[in-house]
DNA sequence: TATAGTACTGACCAGTCGGTCATTATTATT
DNA sequence: AATAATAATGACCGACTGGTCAGTACTATA
């Protein structure tokens, strides 16, 4: 429901407010809704680097430019902060991919494409990539946070994918195949991506992510075709042996 | 180098021990080599349950039978047990998958079957997929254990798998794909099978690992298959649609 | 039995960090 | 200007825990 505002545009509302023409320091008068926002954002910086035991208040308040006491005053607790996190971060992103889906009209394959590459553009490419690292690190230690992030996160997602998929298998694009063990293996090497973006070279991908998530695409579509269509799903010519 | 003897095989060499028939009691006279891997089990599970910040050396060392000063006698920080803890663990399970591959001399994509669900028995279902997740959570924060992560976990699984791929490749029985994505994309799968066991009911496959690897395995043989091999190569008459 | 050696212990220390709160700074109102 | 309301602070507390070490329990040898 915060879906975060540009942190740029200050004040829609008509307010009769001053503002001391001295830009430099930060203004006293900030709804508090910015402010929060300004607290997720750098605890998820600093969260995504040090992980979430690792992360000092005092510095996420210090990174958001204010005192560990202001912080408390928009969070009960570091678990609340967590939260906050992951409800301010991935709300909106979810939001856009469900009305791509809804408007979407061309092939399955596309709507997958357009899926894979719009998560990278929303999500995977942005600091909100280290959500889910987090969750996987920590989920463990916070049921209430990662039944959260079940629900309205990941069955978010998987109806996405489970909508393409239908739409595929229903059109006679794809062959018909589980759809659920499709998800979890379609989910799987983005998730790898975004972690590896965040671990000390670990598992990262040794080509660029864009060419990773091309040929996921590929393998993907391919396993994917009927037994029977033997049209080519890459774009021939493209031959990485030689 | 300490390949963990099975802890029940005592005392290898000649020596004039008395050892009382009590055996009630845990023996004080064991081999220092046993106790470091008793501490480093110990520490895996608590790792994997709890986290690396959120293990208390305290814990470890009840768990392994000892007080934590005995535990410092064996290691020299929790980092250095962090190490251990890999090293202990997957070394042997390498050796085996290399073992197997050098041995084998079906088809590509039987070996490639071989070293899933090898890896499922030896790595996936055991504690020692802990590890993966543990790395990914922690590798920021310790960058020697990441790079030895790197080393010798890593370069190796990769190594299995290129070899697997090329010999396809060779063979004919692949098309031709870029070596070091496809080993990112196969891989990608069993991490996410190895830290959704670890994780609050997260990103877990909706079906048994097994059918998990299966359908893994089946879109991948299908996505590597030559365009102009028609052969099915799942087996017909598992439509899960009907 | 005396002596030496070693595996082991657990009380302790020092530093860290989540969380609190009395106090101050700033703004709005009368 | 006086007062009230609110935003923000940062010193402080208490709990926790990685790491230490003087001392104990046990074993082996003389």
């Amino acid at each position: 429901m915060k879906s975060a505002d540009p942190p740029s545009a200050l004040l829609p509302e008509a307010l009769p407010v001053p503002v001391p023409a001295s830009a430099g320091a930060a203004p006293r008068r900030r709804r508090k809704e910015a402010r929060a926002s300004e607290f997720a954002a750098a605890a998820l910086a600093l969260f995504a680097e040090k992980g979430f035991s690792g992360t000092r208040l005092d510095d996420v308040a210090a990174r958001a430019g204010a005192s560990k006491g202001t912080l408390y005053l928009y969070f009960d607790s570091k678990e609340a902060l967590f939260q906050a996190v992951i409800e301010d971060g991935m709300g909106a992103a979810l939001a856009t991919a469900e009305a791509r889906l809804a408007e979407h009209h061309g092939s399955a394959a596309d709507l997958l494409r357009q899926l894979l590459f719009g998560w990278w553009e929303n999500i995977g490419q942005t600091p909100l990539a280290a959500i889910s690292k987090l969750v996987i690190a920590e989920s463990r230690n916070f049921p209430e946070v990662a039944r959260f992030y079940q629900q309205n996160v990941i069955e978010r997602g998987r109806r996405l994918l489970r909508s393409a998929l239908q739409r595929g298998i229903a059109s006679g694009e794809f062959r018909c195949v589980d759809l659920e063990g499709a998800i979890d293996l379609i989910v799987a090497p983005l998730l790898m991506l975004a972690v590896s973006r965040f671990s000390f070279s670990l598992c990262a991908p040794q080509t660029s992510p864009e060419s990773y998530l091309e040929m996921h695409l590929d393998l993907l579509l391919n396993g994917l075709r009927r037994a029977d269509d033997v049209s080519p799903v890459a774009a021939p010519g493209d031959d990485p042996c030689r």
